[in-house]
DNA sequence: CATATTTAAGAGTATTTTATCTTATTTAAA
DNA sequence: TTTAAATAAGATAAAATACTCTTAAATATG
């Protein structure tokens, strides 16, 4: 079940390195992220020039420039980024993606999909990306191989 | 949240029709199927040919030729048509797409994530064709606009 | 047998997605 | 002020996906 696109899971990947391993009033260059990470330094860079549009990351350019989180990391859901990323239909969309599709003549498995969808959502919601943050600096959890 | 690709999509609502509207001991044209629900007819048929390879479905040439279900649609299981459309690792592939991806040590979102696909492959492997079609010919449930 | 109907097979085209590359701009620091 | 470091912008290329078209093969029926 294919649920990002790359730029959505290579999007995650690198702001979640952004966030477990913050350096400290600065910013952190996407050098280091997609050398760290094992992504193409060039595809992180158009991705996060997105997120930066979008309000979520902010950059700043020259010697000892980067990027860094907009807001704190508690402030930022997972739901959020996952939009930006995605689009903000991401959770519209729809398992057989009817035309007019709606509840009012549903398709054969939306009552069940729209369940799905609705935890989905609710835990992206409640889920910041501080939270996950903590999860990789416990060392219990990874972001590359 | 696109969980499924155009052929995907495509070939279920197709098998559905088929599964909805089943003409009694004879065959269905594909003509038929991608007419009633405004397919591209040769799309359907590439699709179609992927299904009858893989022993979802039959086909027969000819005049008053077509398509049908290999097996009676309560032995097809939504699961089974997915797998066959989308790829057996259907389930395999998780959020984020680490490599060497697993639970050994699993990325941040991995615990919530696991419990979904767990969840939808269940629903998937309960449904039959039998029960979806049911519910389309209820008139409560449709495939198209 | 001749013809029409239907799927099979696969080549070919178009579009979208993914990834790379080049040039410009900003900025810190030597 | 010069240089190097960094993102911004967007052109270009490659690959994957989506779709279309042509020809072949099978089969029923007149
Ligand atoms: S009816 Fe529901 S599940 Fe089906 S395509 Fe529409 S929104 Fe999705
Ligand atoms: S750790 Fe789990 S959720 Fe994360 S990519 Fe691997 S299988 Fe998917």
């Amino acid at each position: 079940m294919k649920a990002l696109s790359q730029v959505g899971k290579y999007g995650l990947r690198a702001i979640l390195y952004l966030v477990a391993y913050p350096s400290e009033n600065s910013y952190m260059s996407i050098r280091q992220i997609s050398d760290e990470l094992n992504l193409s330094f060039h595809f992180v860079t158009k991705i996060f020039r997105e997120l930066t549009a979008k309000g979520i990351l902010i950059s700043y350019r020259g010697p000892s420039g980067g990027v860094a989180l907009a807001r704190p990391a508690d402030q930022i859901m997972l739901i959020d980024v996952v939009k930006a990323l995605e689009g903000e239909d991401y959770f519209d969309k729809c398992l057989i993606g009817l035309p007019n599709c709606g509840t009012a003549k549903p398709c054969p498995v939306h009552e069940f999909w729209k369940e799905m969808k609705t935890k989905i959502q609710q835990n992206f919601t409640e889920t910041s990306l501080a939270t996950l943050g903590e999860k990789i600096r416990s060392q219990e959890f990874r972001l590359d191989d």
